[in-house]
DNA sequence: CCGATAGATGACCGCGAAGTCATTTTTTTG
DNA sequence: CAAAAAAATGACTTCGCGGTCATCTATCGG
């Protein structure tokens, strides 16, 4: 077999397959039953390589999730703190930022893995928790409270449960995971007409 | 070890205590990592009398689900039907009827179970689209229905996407599974916000 | 060009759990 | 009450997978 040569983007890169061959493994079957040989086909290593780079099956798990460091919600609180827009146009940037999430394959599996095993894997959910549930719900309050100081949203409830928010990304991630063979879901219009729905129930009497 | 009377009833106690053990380890640990044997011992039987009544554990698992007939969901669809009462009350006791769910830990056990192991046992994810998922539409769309023909809503979405009426229930269900011991969630609360909000969405101009 | 070192491999080990079945216990029946 | 039938048991078998490690290979320093 061809040997790869030991630069430090081979080893990244090696890393990087490994990572996405579990994911692709731990999303279809879910962690208990994905077997670590398959992993290592997958991404065209032997199985004691896997060892070289994570000392075991749950610590793969934990790095992959880990990895999946959300760039674009990092984007989106900047673009959040610099922007002079409406607080409902803000809104609206983030129901794009779900329905982008809802269409991209890799951040679906991560969260329903999340969501799957979190419970047996707190160092999972914790991570989760911390780098992505808690800044977007930090980002969601600062939306609403912007848009109540400048009088635009007259109601609150967001601010106080925030998951009323992201709720349909997740409806979607789960949705199109287990019952997209029995019937279809279009997850972009689902999160926009939930947005169009929000914004009016915000600025409504 | 004291035997029972083989009557019906106890065949019948036996399995609901079998099937009660099961959605307990399933629902702890996942279905893979769930031992027949700790089963066993919580349901207080062998387990070679497990097989006597299902055939595999992949069948123990679809039972389970099976056996979860909605009850509750079948009084609300009766109730809907007779109530000469405004769109908007059926709607709140809708609300009052996934709260309900939240609240009761063996449902929302059930309903993990099926998101997490849903896609990889299609009986399953059939059964409760089919007995759960679609009659909880269809009861969502008859009530939007019925207010938009009375006047009293001038908005459809959940008509197109039901999902939006229910994605609260399931953020719950998920949420009390997973990131309860990091962050608690009142989903009664959640759910009735929820549901004020929605009100205001379809009635808003 | 040749050790030496770090990296990669995959055959192998041990364990643990699903499922079986010979044996034991309980119930039924004549 | 005895014998036959049915139900329940749990020790045992089988097998598959996580994890290990002796062996092999590629790279590098001198």
């Amino acid at each position: 077999m061809a040997r790869q040569a030991r630069t430090p983007e081979a080893r990244e890169a090696r890393v990087k397959a490994i990572m996405a061959a579990a994911l692709d493994q731990f999303s279809k079957v879910g962690f208990e039953a994905a077997r670590l040989d398959d992993i290592a086909q997958a991404a065209g290593v032997a199985k004691g390589t896997i060892y070289l780079y994570f000392e075991s099956k749950e610590r793969l798990l934990e790095g992959l999730v880990a990895s999946t460091i959300s760039a674009p919600l990092e984007a989106l609180e900047h673009s959040v703190a610099a922007s002079t827009a409406p607080a409902s146009e803000l809104l609206r940037q983030y129901g794009a930022f779900m329905a982008q999430g809802a269409q991209n394959a890799d951040r679906r599996r991560v969260m329903h893995l999340v969501f799957s095993e979190g419970a047996r894997f707190p160092a999972i959910a914790q991570f989760h928790h911390r780098e992505v549930i808690s800044r977007g719900a930090a980002l969601i309050r600062a939306i609403i409270a912007k848009g109540r100081a400048s009088g635009e949203f007259v109601h609150d409830e967001p601010e106080r449960f925030p998951q009323l928010v992201i709720a349909p990304a997740l409806v979607a991630a789960v949705w199109l995971h287990v019952f997209d063979p029995i019937e279809k879901l279009d997850a972009p219009a689902l999160i926009s007409a939930h947005i169009d729905m929000l914004l009016r129930a915000l600025k409504g009497g």
